[in-house]
DNA sequence: ATGGTGTTGGCAATCGATTGCCAACGCGAT
DNA sequence: ATCGCGTTGGCAATCGATTGCCAACACCAT
């Protein structure tokens, strides 16, 4: 059927097409699109104009296939997409995905749970030859009975958790440091007793928060043996369980100060302390973490500690990328990217009325 | 080097090299793996027990060059990706993304915002034989100077956007029906005049919404003269401008009732009205649309049109792979998934004495 | 024993781009 | 005129899985 050296075909046109249509051999065509200076400068316009006129675009398949790599990096989400007030989650997609496109990457998100089925699918990908590297977003490393994603031999780098203890190059915020410092932040405004409201019982982010919220109390001269906590979620629930918990509380054992563990809980919190009677921050200053826009906009308004999404995406995608191209050969084993304490209308400063009225 | 019959070897096993070790021909590998029932179960086992043993995975670059095909289906994300209360975009794409991974499909998400240049990337990818079908979400026809994505012979459907004008097949919220239902719930709870507050001009949704809240005002016996009406963008900044102009108005000249375009123009009107001294809902009830779960915990909690963003990913994916897969050949022209009204604290009955106060 | 039918599995071509190797060519220097 | 060097472009093999075609074989009925 290509004996007709017409060029109106069903399908697309290949190098070959290219090649008969310019009037040269298809390394020619090759060579004159992707390696620039490897072919005389006339040849190599003659190619293009041929190409363009064709309408001739390269099969990535196959050439996927020859060259053993792919230009895609594949996206492990979290455990759960947890659907809520921060979205921390999809900001860092979008800086992730913007540096990956600047770079003519691609990207692939291999699941949006991570039941044990899932695991088999992110693996195919990986030992499939479909991504040339792989980025973990605040996920463990999947792994299927026999096999684990770290034997592919594909750069792994992980956002969100620190997991270089696993020789996994990662690219945090720094949680620990930035939520003592919101602590240290609320000591100064005179609160002496703090409830923190966990994350997820044993996740990354909780263990760490915690250490940070009982660090800054320590520097603010608190023992941290005052701290009280609450288990939450990450979640609205969390917090709404928390709430309650905290109306139940007689009033001279209320904390004044409640640090969540995202703004989430902090969400939900507020919101069933208000219907239950209290004021915030009048009775009790609220703070969360992560820095959901949305913050600004509720009633009172949300005081957080703000994750520079725009950075953790970006970072990750240029370490990977360095990785997957071998400019990078030996990655830091980790990033730190500070966050920023924003303090809105949910925290107030504790005057010398309120330490009489309480003591 | 494949001398040797160690098994262990740098590169990934291929077909042969299972083949090798079951004592068969690659042939019958492929089909052991591929075609159940083509190759006789005591040799199908054999190759299974051989493949497990190697670690073998099917290379898919030479698989999607061989069938020309590739089981990965393109999203094709908004213009800008807006960062705001309401999750549709993720809450879609998670479903969606749930539909593709249980039929055994990849996602690959083209962009993250729509700038002249992405839209040559999507169209490469389009062209380049990477994907077997796109999935616009609120997002018009990519191309270029010289291509259109329709031109690359894929399977697309339109999510959000009714572009079965253009041919596509849609997959679309009830948008003007449902809204008007939200207008004629507040006209039954007395409201008689209202404020909408605007989408991003010329947008699908824009259009669609005005129209749906002057039928539902109609069908109420109120004049859709009597509607007001302001600019907005589907962000808080729309709705914060809103706020400013509504409070401008004299007393005797504001709505009593807010029909904004979605939940996060709401939320930027209600903070800014709040914070000028009004009361929601005791001065004006606002509802949004979209149906952001935040909105459940704002105060006032936030009533609002929720979309079926589950229902809306899934049925756009099965719609989607059918067409690619060659099952549906006669697509509808349209799918529309009803949303369902959540009448929060934000809305409010108007009572005899309002009347009285007001006229 | 023969032919017919159905099943099983192997051979080799194929998808399309890339690249190592080499031949041809041009140009300047001796 | 010859040599040498650098540049240019073509030939053909290669990446790994799939599949049309066909040969070999088993089994049953006549």
């Amino acid at each position: 059927m290509n004996k007709k050296s017409t060029p109106e075909r069903a399908s697309a046109p290949s190098v070959a097409d290219v090649a008969r249509e310019a009037g040269v051999a298809p390394s020619t065509v090759s060579r004159a699109l992707t390696k620039p200076g490897r072919i005389a400068e006339p040849t190599r316009l003659k190619v293009e104009a041929a190409a363009r006129k064709l309408g001739y675009m390269v099969n990535q398949a196959a050439r996927n296939l020859r060259i053993g790599q792919t230009r895609t990096i594949m996206v492990v989400l979290p455990d759960e997409l947890y659907i809520g007030a921060s979205q921390t989650v999809l900001e860092v997609l979008r800086s992730a995905a913007e540096a990956m496109t600047a770079r003519g990457y691609s990207l692939v998100i291999a699941n949006v749970s991570r039941e044990a089925q899932t695991d088999e699918h992110i693996l195919s990908l990986a030992f499939g030859g479909t991504v040339s590297g792989v980025l973990l977003m605040a996920t463990p490393v999947p792994s299927t009975a026999e096999r684990n994603l770290m034997q592919a031999g594909l750069p792994v780098v992980s956002l969100h958790f620190d997991m270089s203890g696993q020789n996994i190059p990662s690219v945090i915020s720094n949680d620990s440091e930035a939520i003592g410092q919101a602590v240290e932040a609320l000591a100064g405004l005179g609160h002496t007793r703090f409830l923190h409201i966990r994350g997820r019982a044993g996740n990354y982010h909780d263990i760490e928060r915690l250490r940070g919220v009982r660090e800054g109390l320590t520097r603010s001269g608190i023992s941290p043996e005052t701290l009280q906590t609450m288990q939450g979620d990450f979640n609205f629930s969390g917090g709404v369980a928390s709430g309650q918990l905290y109306l139940a509380l007689a009033l001279q054992d209320r904390p004044t100060a409640v640090v969540c563990a995202n703004d989430d809980t902090a969400v939900g919190f507020i919101k069933t302390v208000l219907d239950g009677g209290l004021d915030v921050p009048g009775d009790v200053s609220v703070i969360g973490f992560d820095g959901a826009s949305v913050g600004a906009f509720m009633t009172p308004s949300l005081s957080t500690v703000q994750q520079s999404t725009a950075e953790l995406g970006r970072q990750a995608v240029e370490l990977l990328i360095g990785m997957a191209t071998g400019d990078v050969t030996t990655p830091p084993d980790r990033i730190e990217v500070p966050c920023q304490l924003v303090l809105r209308q949910s925290v107030r400063a504790i005057t010398p009325e309120d330490r009489g009225h309480r003591s």
